[in-house]
RNA sequence: GCUUCCUUAGCUCAGCCGGUUAGAGCAUCUGACUGUUAAUCAGAGGGUCCCUGGUUCGAGCCCAGGAGGGAGCGCCA
């Protein structure tokens, strides 16, 4: 009762007080501690603005139409001016660009306009204009400005200035807010986007593989465990183990390091499909390229083999790189200014350049002869280190690598055998400052030599019996490739850390926000 | 997990060889300015020098332990 005696109240204050003070008896109301239930119908009050269809600041900046009303809303990045005119930089995350919001000080006085603050968020009802200013080419003047969120200007976190990577990634729930972040999201959604649009115009099945995965053979390194099982008293049985039978699916569970094994599945009857989902390793890895969440990308098409997989690995980053640079020119000009003068001669680079394809043994022979001195020793049969991946692709080269045949003793069970039985028909993509970005090969599909394989190297084949029925029954050659979305996307946007190019980064010690 | 560097105002960072009351720019507040572009100009407020202990007449600075963060390496995508 007393809450509708309230709103009765303020609503004839708001209804009876001129047009520019409306909006500001209603956020110094205490309505704004209520429900978005009570706030709706008071903003009824003002039918200019329900009228008028918002404009994102990304269709008024491209706007040829102009001295038309419009209303925009976003968040204020700047003000600026003087007690005649005062300049509002509004953003809306539409595009990097802000747009210009002048206001007339004599109209929106002082006291009015001190709750539109760097941070606040507003709605802006005003003409589309040519600006008189340099700067830009179109601006609004303001007619009506409604406080939405008001945002203490001592407390808000982000300052106009430049605030550290390091600082943002401590207040990630806040970070969209900055130019950076904002264009890396963009990109981020760009490159989400081009991959199906890839895929589906090549003929692929996008396929969801299962999250949880009862198997912990897929072979890619450290699981997390799921469980419904109480932490401090599991069931046990009878020898005093934790006895998982009890446990949500009755077995033990984890989540999935690949989608590869259930990937290769689909592609044995839908011919060519791809994954992409998110991908958990429980390694301690403390890397600028590594997180314990990540999204992954997982191509696998029955008949091809490790040529035809390495042309559409190529064909398929090119592709990506070309749509961000189509798609993403502000964003990636952003960046390229700010972060990395070299980031658009790069990506050009990428898409204008045939990668270069060579053996592990030939990279073996070129490392040995180089003349620059590595701290770890070259030797046939040990993996390549960061130093030497580099040292092919930024200084030999100069552009991207794709290295094959690798030892089958460093490469993973399913790969297929080389013909000379030392060897495996892998395939690593290695990039300018960013390493392996795609991990694949072409699979084994003859039986014997794969439980062979298997037995070798200790995976245990009753495990995995379902996966092996695709090479008992109606057995074809195929080949796939895993691409880390987020080295994709660190490789496009020319940041230098992972941790910055995924909204909230899961790493050893942090699961923040 | 290993190696190494860092932690000083809300933010970015100075702070000499261990020596008086710890500084600057931005942000905030007050004022000035009729078209600004990270506006500008003048003034004011703002500090657990990451924490704990030690050495010293005296510690932001030296030593030990801890916490947090960065970079490099390993594991990988």
């Amino acid at each position: 009762m007393a809450r509708k005696v309230e709103v009765l109240y303020l609503r004839l204050l708001i209804e009876t007080a001129s047009p520019q003070r409306r909006p500001f008896l209603f956020n110094d109301s205490p309505i704004k501690r209520w429900s978005y239930g009570y706030l709706c119908p008071l903003t009824i009050r003002y039918p200019q603005v329900m009228s008028l269809k918002r404009s994102t600041v990304q269709q008024l900046l491209s706007s040829q139409e102009l001295d038309r009303e419009v209303l925009v809303k976003g968040w204020v990045r700047t003000r600026r001016g003087n007690k005649y005119v005062q300049f509002i930089a509004v953003n809306d995350g539409s595009i990097i660009h802000n747009i210009q919001v002048v206001a007339d000080a004599e109209k929106f006085p002082e006291e009015d306009l001190k709750y539109v603050t760097t941070g606040s968020c507003v709605a802006i009802r005003g003409k589309l204009v040519a600006s008189q200013g340099k700067g830009q080419t179109v601006e609004i003047q303001a007619a009506e400005i409604t406080v939405l969120g008001k945002s203490d200007a001592e407390a808000y976190p982000l300052q106009k200035k430049a605030t550290s990577l390091e600082h943002l990634r401590e207040i990630a729930h806040l970070r969209p807010r900055t130019n950076t972040f904002g264009a890396v999201l963009r990109v981020r959604h760009a490159l989400a986007f081009a991959i199906h649009d890839y895929f589906n115009k090549n003929g692929f099945f996008y396929v969801h593989t299962p999250i949880i995965t009862g198997s912990d053979a897929e072979g890619a390194g450290q699981m997390f465990r799921v469980t419904t099982l109480s932490p401090e008293h599991p069931p046990r049985t009878a020898d005093g183990s934790v006895d998982f039978s009890e446990d949500f699916f009755g077995k033990q569970t984890n989540l999935t390091v690949s989608g590869q094994l259930e990937g290769e599945l689909a592609a044995m009857a839908l011919g060519s499909i791809y994954t992409f989902g998110p991908t958990f390793r429980a390694e301690n890895s403390n890397t600028a390229r590594h997180l314990a969440e990540f999204w992954m990308i997982e191509p696998e098409v029955a008949f091809n083999e490790l040529e035809e997989n390495m042309d559409l690995a190529e064909d398929f980053l090119q592709s990506l790189v070309k749509y961000a640079l189509e798609h993403c020119a502000d964003d990636l000009a952003f960046l390229n200014e700010q972060y990395d003068k070299e980031l658009l001669g790069r990506l050009h680079f990428v898409v204008d350049n045939a990668f270069q394809r060579l053996t592990y043994t030939e990279a073996v022979e070129i490392l040995k002869s180089a003349k620059q001195k590595f701290e770890f020793p070259v030797d046939w049969g040990t993996d390549l280190q960061s130093e030497h991946e580099r040292y092919l692709v930024e200084k030999h080269f100069k552009k991207p690598v794709i290295l094959t045949n690798y030892p089958k003793e460093i490469k993973a069970f399913y790969m297929k055998l080389d013909d000379d039985g030392r060897t495996v028909r892998a395939m690593d993509v290695l990039f300018p400052g960013i390493g392996e970005i795609i991990g694949g090969s072409q699979r084994e599909e003859d039986y014997t030599k794969l439980t062979t394989r298997m037995a070798e190297m200790h995976v245990p084949t009753d495990e995995l019996d379902w996966y092996l029925d695709t090479r008992r029954f109606g057995t074809a050659p195929h080949a796939g490739f895993g691409l880390g979305f987020e080295r994709l996307v660190l490789f496009v946007t020319g940041m230098s850390n992972i941790r910055d190019v995924i909204p909230f980064p899961r790493y050893p010690k942090n699961a923040a926000f």
